[in-house]
DNA sequence: TAACTTTATGACAGCGCTGGTCATTTTGTA
DNA sequence: TACAAAATGACCAGCGCTGTCATAAAGTTA
């Protein structure tokens, strides 16, 4: 009925501090004991309790996700991703949805880490990119991983796992440049997510290295949402020499992109290619399907939930503190086609 | 710093045995002692071990959120939901993203209730509509809550949350006969969700009032999904006399439609109206915008929880089992206008 | 092969609380 | 004043796991 630590032992025929042990990878263990008590958990599905672990542990096994993001989609795929890696380790996850313009947001999350008592945190923007709270945890000693975007793992950011915006970004400019693309523009995500400056980094970056100079009139700053890709395309649309592709800083903006084309009668792709970021479900619910960027958004979830328990058990330790770096791959759907002259 | 039930019992001269008696309001405390104790706890900043108490207890003080829902949004709206209630109680929530498909799905449950010692679940689509869950839960004797499609109390549906899913159907079907369409299609969602069949119902029933009875090509099976919207809509704009209207059964479904409609270059919504039903975030970015029906997750997600605490509470008995019910409102945007003739 | 050092494993006591069983004290009532 | 009823405490087991320390198995040396 209910599988505990006894019933792995009796299986595996150890004691059950043996199974603690493997559980907890702590050293002097022997390979094969380790093995059979593996065998064992997984032949018996089992599940440590948190709660038991709690109780007799000074450690803590459970984890918590802060968030506000709009984009449902992408906190789902990260609460999966979460999920998956705390099963696996015997962790729980706690999600928080808040406000992180709250004044009193600090405060919130230091309570919150306290009274639950959290092993950790994961931080995703805008979270991950606030200083004041990576202060507040380190100040009460919690250990958090942020997910932030980056292409270079830096020794001043630990705990970090990169997304890296930049070469994605350059690599779909490039898919537009090879299309015969010259007259390109960018509508930029969010001012402080670094998200939509990495992207726009890489935008410039491609075009620099085919020795074309960015015209300033085809940067257009906004924010991640449908609205803004709507009003940044329409100034763009109604400019004397207008782009031939344009580059939203994510799916909402493309679909906003593409909206107000529509509205202007311009055909996608055969007059103006759009590409997005992120391949949301709406990049593929659009019409034409948007040519964007695939962010693998589980898996980075659980590389951050991963890093998080490397750091909390002191058992395995990581000999160069490592910072996965996940590059979104170029996805080539129907909104982009050859440059029509 | 750690402040245990003993501290507290010593504070108010009394055992831990009468502490914990006052926690969990057991019979036969004298009031005097309650407040005693209640103010200890107080001065001490007192908070139960939540971790201890899932151990040593029966009960359990938490509830858990199972679903298998590919949309996002309303996945979201309903943790939040859900979240607000909790926190106001006290309780934890587990969410559990899983497979409704799997063959073991319902052991599965049975496993996550036994093992994580839930007090409740909450049961949305299609969960809610899956009598073998019911019956496993039932037998095992865990308290749990269904939100479903339903317009009466039905005193067999005894803990359920009721989405008027006729209801609401009828009316958007009213607003497109206002408008003058008498050539409506409807674009059936999965044959297994009942909120399909449901609003079906309110559509032919809208058409009766009228004395219209609906073309049975018009009424095409599918599934809530883009894709189906997409061959659903093919297949009735191919048609030899196409609707003037096209109701989908929600708003991916819609989405695909318009898709399928752009591709045939008919306008929307000179020549075709189309609603959605949901008003998930998809319905606001399409071109034209969805006129659709919005349903508040997350106010049905709250009121679920209360439903389910107030079962778990033997405290405050319901008089009256009640069953609430919500509406999905009309929401009219640019798919639908006054028909062409 | 004895003597000794490592390594691997097990026995056992708790973590903070609940739930049960009785014994005891404090009330209320006739 | 006597007595039943209500309130409280004392004590124990145990939830499922970890931490500590003792012990057994394996490896090493002379």
């Amino acid at each position: 009925m209910k599988v505990t630590i006894h019933d792995v032992a009796a299986k595996a025929g150890v004691s059950i501090k043996t199974v603690s042990r493997v559980m907890n990878n702590e050293p002097s263990v022997k390979q094969a004991t380790i093995d059979k008590v593996n065998q064992a958990m997984q032949e018996l599905h089992y599940q440590p309790s948190a709660a038991a672990r709690n109780l007799a542990s000074t450690k803590s096994y459970s984890i918590g996700y802060i968030y506000d993001n709009p984009n449902a989609y992408y906190v789902i795929d990260m609460q999966r991703g979460l999920l998956d890696a705390c099963r696996r380790h015997g962790y729980e996850l706690l999600i928080h949805p808040t406000n992180a313009k709250s004044p009193g947001i600090v405060q919130e999350v230091i309570d919150l880490v306290q009274h639950s008592r959290l092993a950790g945190l994961v931080l995703t923007p805008p979270f991950s990119e606030m200083p004041e709270i990576a202060e507040a945890l380190s100040s009460i000693n919690v250990d958090f991983v942020r997910i932030i975007s980056g292409s270079t793992p830096s020794p001043k950011q630990t705990n970090c796992v990169l997304v890296d915006d930049f070469t994605a970004a350059f690599k779909i400019t490039n898919h537009l440049l090879e299309l015969g693309h010259s007259q390109i523009a960018f509508l930029c995500g969010d001012d402080e997510h670094s998200s939509s400056g990495e992207r726009l980094a890489g935008f410039k970056a491609a075009l620099t290295k085919r020795g074309i100079n960015a015209n300033p009139k085809f940067i257009v700053p906004g924010s991640y949402s449908f609205e803004s890709g709507v009003k940044g395309a329409t100034q763009l649309l109604a400019l004397p020499n207008k782009p031939t592709a344009i580059f939203a800083c994510n799916d909402e903006i493309a679909a906003g992109a593409l909206f107000s084309a529509r509205l202007q009668h311009i055909e996608i792709p055969q007059q103006l290619s759009i590409v997005g970021f992120e391949n949301s479900p709406f990049s593929r619910q659009t019409w034409p399907p948007l040519t964007t960027a695939h962010q693998p958004n589980s898996t980075i979830a659980q590389s951050a939930a991963e890093l998080l328990f490397k750091h909390t058990r002191p058992g395995s330790q990581s000999q160069t503190e490592d910072q996965p770096v996940f590059i979104p791959e170029l996805l080539v759907r129907e909104s982009t086609a050859v440059v029509n002259s």
